[in-house]
RNA sequence: GGACGGUUAGCUCAGGGGAAGAGCGUCUCGUUUACACCGAGAAGGUCGCAGGUUCAAAUCCUGCACCGUCCACCA
């Protein structure tokens, strides 16, 4: 007996076990079917999934199920990320509420901790995205931390390193002084700030004054030079003569570098080598000096005089300023609006520091990457993302992969203590600690602390969770079909794995990348917990059911616009599954319903007008259906289907069949229709509304049909 | 400073050279073999602005405006 409405809540769960054991979520390689795979964008084991995750499992989940009952070897294959630098910095917040930090544990200790931490959310998640309806392999599950895809990362590191494309650098990296570790430049945001613009004198060895505009006065006590431009007439006669640093007195040699701009303040530049990215090229070019005066906790060094060293940088400017005013050194000093590059998690301003870190040569890895797509081996969907994608491997910088922080794959590098002082590159790697120290073979050599940047690894989840080189699964399933991803970790992640999967296994790590949007609330304002206005998509599905959410995270945008979501739209999203609910119950209630139905029926039978109006709509809407599909139209079917559904076939068809049923001429064809109409609409609507289509499903009383709707055929057009 | 999206009914958005569409909201009517989480019907739009191409433009082209996003070393 059927209920008057669809309870989502008890279905659901109820359903997803049936899937489960029915065994049809695990792909086995089978010569016999096409492949299909995708390989789910791993959620971080850190905290409950968010709006974002029901988004990517909408959109995966249909295509997924789409193409299992296109009848191919369909993979979804889950896993989840240690996510380095997200977790510790989530579970420090947690420690904090404490009252503790990092500091209050050792290193081994800590780690334990957060694996410990990851571990439970991993769960958590796991058992979210079974709510949420994910039809994947859970079989194939994957953990980044786990031990045979570290051992993957490091065969990926030394391979690098063997080719090359590792070094050891002293550059200028971002540096958080709050986290304290270095991040990639990604991981720098750049906020507006209001700021001054300081105009100081610095006298000339003979006499005069030389004016540099700079916005932090206190990196002047690195300068090792003064830069014009060539072509500025106003300091030709200045050129190589000498100029002399307040305070410190160092000597500044005035030279000439087209990188300056003449509009700009005085059109003479103070080059600060050791904090400032452009100055440090200013200054390997004229071979100048690099001399750090800010330390890694944002102090001011020993370097920077005496009366200076152990003050925070704004305590020495302000202490600065006053000496130079005294000394009658400041010009003027103006607002100016700057742009600040903070720490995209804690938004404390990133100090630009030299540094020893580990870096990737990319150009080299982007040039292949590049050519992949030129090719067309990938293709983007939306197209225009191509073009970002293309922007940003063309300007692409080297990669700092390494990270001073506790949580992470600690990398596989090791320094030979014999000859740490004595050589320039006294590091090997090795995926083991040796027993004899390979370079100095005496030593017992010391394995670094950093670890790796999360984005290392992850960038290569296509062929490590596939078992590369000699699985079968790898073999069959790999280049996986799609890439289906946020817009926003396109250059994090998605760029990142065409270009280690390809240098890799010389093959693009899958030949489509679909890019959604980020989900916003109904004035268009991005979610986020500061703001409170998050949708908790789990207390959602609580409310209106798994099927309502991912309708209605799909149904009005064209995929890489970002999906805006209310309650509103999800309740009549959930007003749509009650009406599939309903109409099936009138159906399926009917006495001496047909006990078996195939598309041949309707050659034989005599239609009404009504009949074939039906029949027609069915085929245009299995034809559009899948046309939509596959060109990842996803909010063109779902419109389509909720449309056919409802006001052709039930505000029209079953309208009329409510009177040809009365005719015992017309009944059993009516019924006939009825049934196959409904059928096929369940099939349409599956890979969209798996839940509560597979229940109305299980209820059919037919004998040719499958254990499952999950695995039925996708329909295709009949002649009538 | 560059690039990429968007601008269509009161609201949220589809559509994309040949008679302006949906959902929600509003109004009127309706207890009928499922569904009021329903049905029948109605009102409501010079498709951001200005040019151009075309027999025909919301749709293609050019420019502009506004909103949003990304990228960039102006100290």
């Amino acid at each position: 007996m059927m209920e008057k409405n669809f309870k989502a809540k008890k279905v659901e769960k109820r359903i997803y076990k049936l899937w489960e054991k029915s065994g049809y979520l695990k792909a086995k390689p089978n010569d016999k079917k096409e492949p299909f795979s995708i390989i789910m964008p791993p959620p971080n084991a850190n905290g409950p999934l968010h709006i974002g995750h029901a988004v990517f499992v909408s959109l995966q989940d249909i295509l997924i199920r789409y193409q299992r009952m296109l009848g191919k070897e369909v993979l979804w294959l889950p896993g989840f990320d240690h996510a380095g630098f997200e977790t510790q910095v989530v579970f420090e917040k947690e420690l904090a509420k404490e009252g503790k930090t990092r500091f209050d544990f050792d290193k081994e200790t800590f780690r334990k901790m957060l694996l410990k931490f990851c571990q439970k959310h991993k769960k958590i998640a796991k058992k979210q995205l079974k709510v949420l309806g994910a039809s994947c392999d859970w079989s194939k599950e994957k953990f980044t931390l786990q031990k045979s895809l570290v051992e993957k990362v490091y065969d990926t590191f030394i391979t690098l390193f063997k080719d090359g494309l590792i070094y050891r650098g002293e550059r200028i990296v971002n540096w958080c002084t709050f986290h304290g570790t270095s991040l990639s430049d990604l991981e720098v945001v750049y906020e507006n700030r209001k700021g001054k613009l300081y105009y100081i004198k610095y006298p000339l060895k003979d006499s005069g004054f030389i004016e540099v505009a700079t916005t932090r006065p206190e990196t002047m006590l690195g300068d090792t030079a003064i830069a014009v431009n060539p072509e500025d007439e106003r300091y030709k006669n200045l050129i190589n003569k000498i100029a002399i640093l307040p305070i410190l007195n160092r000597e500044l040699r005035i030279i000439q570098d087209k990188r300056v701009d003449k509009e700009f303040g005085t059109g003479a530049v103070k080059i600060t080598p050791a904090h400032d990215p452009l100055d440090f090229e200013v200054a390997l070019d004229h071979n100048l000096e690099k001399i750090k005066v800010i330390g890694e906790d944002g102090k001011m060094l020993e370097t920077a005089g005496k009366e200076f060293a152990g003050l925070t940088t704004l305590e020495c400017r302000e202490k600065l300023l006053e000496i130079l005013e005294k000394e009658n050194l400041i010009d003027k000093i103006e607002d100016y609006n700057l742009k600040i590059g903070v720490c995209y998690k804690c938004k404390n301003p990133i100090e630009p520091i030299l540094s020893k870190q580990w870096f990737i040569k990319m150009k080299p890895l982007a040039k292949e990457a590049i050519k992949v797509v030129k090719k067309k081996e990938i293709i983007f969907f939306p197209s225009y993302f191509k073009k970002i994608y293309f922007h940003w491997l063309n300007n692409i910088k080297d990669w700092n992969i390494s990270r001073q922080i506790v949580w992470g794959i600690e990398m596989p590098i090791y320094e030979c203590q014999n000859l740490k002082d004595k050589i320039e590159f006294p590091y090997f790697v090795s995926k083991k600690k040796p027993k004899n120290c390979p370079l100095c073979k005496k030593c017992n050599p010391k394995k670094i602390e950093d670890v790796f940047d999360t984005w290392f690894s992850s960038s290569q989840w296509p062929y490590i969770t596939l078992g590369y080189p000699n699985s079968k699964d790898f073999k069959y399933f790999y280049p996986t079909s799609v890439m289906e991803t946020g817009k926003d970790i396109l250059f994090f992640w998605v760029a990142r794995m065409i270009m280690m999967g390809f240098y890799i296994t010389k093959k693009p790590p899958f030949k489509k990348v679909i890019l959604h949007g980020m989900v916003r609330d109904k004035d268009k304002q991005k979610m986020s917990k500061s703001k409170g206005n998050v949708i908790d998509p789990l207390a959602v599905i609580k409310d209106f059911g798994a099927d309502s959410l991912r309708f209605a995270l799909i149904f009005s945008q064209d995929l890489g616009q970002d999906p805006v979501l209310s309650e509103e739209k999800i309740k009549s999203q959930r007003n749509f599954i009650n009406k599939i609910w309903n109409a099936s119950r009138f159906i399926l209630t009917k006495e001496k319903l047909p006990q078996k139905i195939s598309e041949n029926d309707f050659k034989k039978i005599k239609l009404t007008k009504a009949d074939k109006m039906i029949l027609k709509e069915l085929n245009r809407a299995i034809k559009f259906t899948t046309k939509y599909l596959d060109n990842f139209k996803f909010h063109l079917a779902a419109q389509y289907l909720r449309k056919s559904f409802w006001h052709i076939f039930c505000d029209l068809y079953i309208e009329k069949a409510k009177i040809q049923l009365k005719n015992k001429k017309l009944e059993n064809n009516t019924k006939k229709i009825l049934l196959f109409s409904l059928i096929t609409y369940l099939k349409l609507l599956h890979p969209f509304l798996p839940f509560i289509t597979e229940e109305i499903y299980q209820k059919l009383a037919i004998k040719n049909k499958k254990d499952f709707l999950m695995v039925e055929n996708w329909p295709e057009p009949i002649s009538f």
